[in-house]
DNA sequence: TGTTTTGTTCGACTAATGTCTAATGAAACA
DNA sequence: TGTTTCATTAGACATTAGTCGAACAAAACA
């Protein structure tokens, strides 16, 4: 019987994910996220989750910053990343930070089973297309060390700072003192290596998959 | 005689160009530039360039706010985009941003050659796997309009700002007052409809071409 | 040539940001 | 059970950021 997580903020297709789990095994056990934080909260609740299916575009996942949160929280939960993007580095990108495979939004359903049971076995698995591997660099992994390292609390701070919210804003949100959003900061940005908040959203921005999208302000 | 700017920080690259220039015609008045500084002196020097042909990933010049900027500056100038970049949506990105076309670096010199004829016969060119349109949000179009009104002072504050640099920072650089920075500051946070530093960082980097590159702190 | 507009500059003032120190509480651990 | 570690919380203080008003010069214009 195992388990799984499906996070895609994307009602349809989570149901279509869904359906191929249950035809690999009636008795799959299948928890559903919307969002980071129904996220975070179905991982404490189910800890003995086989495998979490994660979209790096639902609301308050930042691109990979959202895999290296989930790493950083349960490093030995086997994760295989689901996204609309087909590009080839953002696949061995994937796993490269840990995942255990990159599952395109295109696959047809017997490349998604293969690739679910491929990674419930802890192999690798990513699509024929996905190219000759071109690793990070070695600032883009501190980077991702940093996010790892973080708390929820200040995965969140940081997650509303790229939104462009002021320290106000956010306390106000999280309701506690700016004091308190402020200490969150400099928590972070040690992390992070950065000096200001500035800093901080330019180096998560790096990490960012889809560059030319819709300006959300 | 046409005239033309080869602005690219590639020094090889831009031997490559200016040869297959020479090879269009002898008579080519060739200018080169290697940053977005030196861009803007030659531009200005020159100003009955037929056609610029635009890096958009020198020094300076921060995807495509590069290609805003100099169309700001000189609206009636031809510019064909050249980048490494392969993916559709940034060769259509280039076109629906003011760009007379998109030339591939990895382009064999005959395609080179048609590209920059029709470029200098007004015509848009664009490479055989450019694929189907996917037009840019109103959003994106708003801060494009937003960068293309920027002064060249304000632009380059802004290139500085994108480099995580202090108000301060930037004031001894550019060597003026810090108050003066800030006035600059809330100049460019007007157009382009943001109310902190934060915010137009996260602006533009909605522009930038290559999401996962190298970490430049 | 006189007027208007606009970019650049800056000082003064207000608001936001960031650091340091420290208290509290919960989890890990011996 | 007592100890230690660490996340979370905040207040006090110092720094940085942002707005407003205004002077000055250069360019556009009538």
């Amino acid at each position: 019987m195992p388990k799984f997580i499906v996070a895609d903020d994307h009602p349809l297709f989570r149901n279509a994910i869904c359906q191929v789990l249950q035809t690999l095994d009636e008795t799959s056990d299948i928890v559903e996220a919307q969002d980071m934080a129904s996220l975070q909260i179905k991982l404490t609740d189910h800890p003995d989750t086989d495998l979490v299916l994660l979209d790096l575009h639902m609301p308050g996942a930042h691109g990979f910053s959202a895999l290296a949160y989930v790493k950083g929280q349960f490093p030995e939960l086997p994760v295989l990343v689901v996204s609309a993007n087909e590009r080839p580095e953002i696949m061995q990108r994937a796993v490269e930070f840990g995942a255990k495979g990159f599952l395109p939004k295109s696959s047809g359903i017997e490349t998604i089973q293969t690739a679910i049971q491929s990674a419930l076995q802890g192999a690798i698995w990513l699509p024929d297309h996905a190219g000759v591997p071109t690793p990070a660099s070695e600032d883009e992994h501190k980077l991702m060390e940093g996010i790892t390292s973080l708390t929820p609390q200040q995965y969140l701070v940081l997650t509303m700072l790229a939104e462009g919210l002021l320290n106000k804003q956010i306390a106000y949100e999280l309701d506690v003192t700016e004091a308190t959003i402020k200490a969150h900061m400099t928590a972070i940005f040690r992390k992070l290596s950065v000096r200001s908040r500035t800093q901080a959203v330019l180096a998560i921005s790096k990490l960012n998959l889809e560059p030319p999208e819709s300006v959300t302000t």
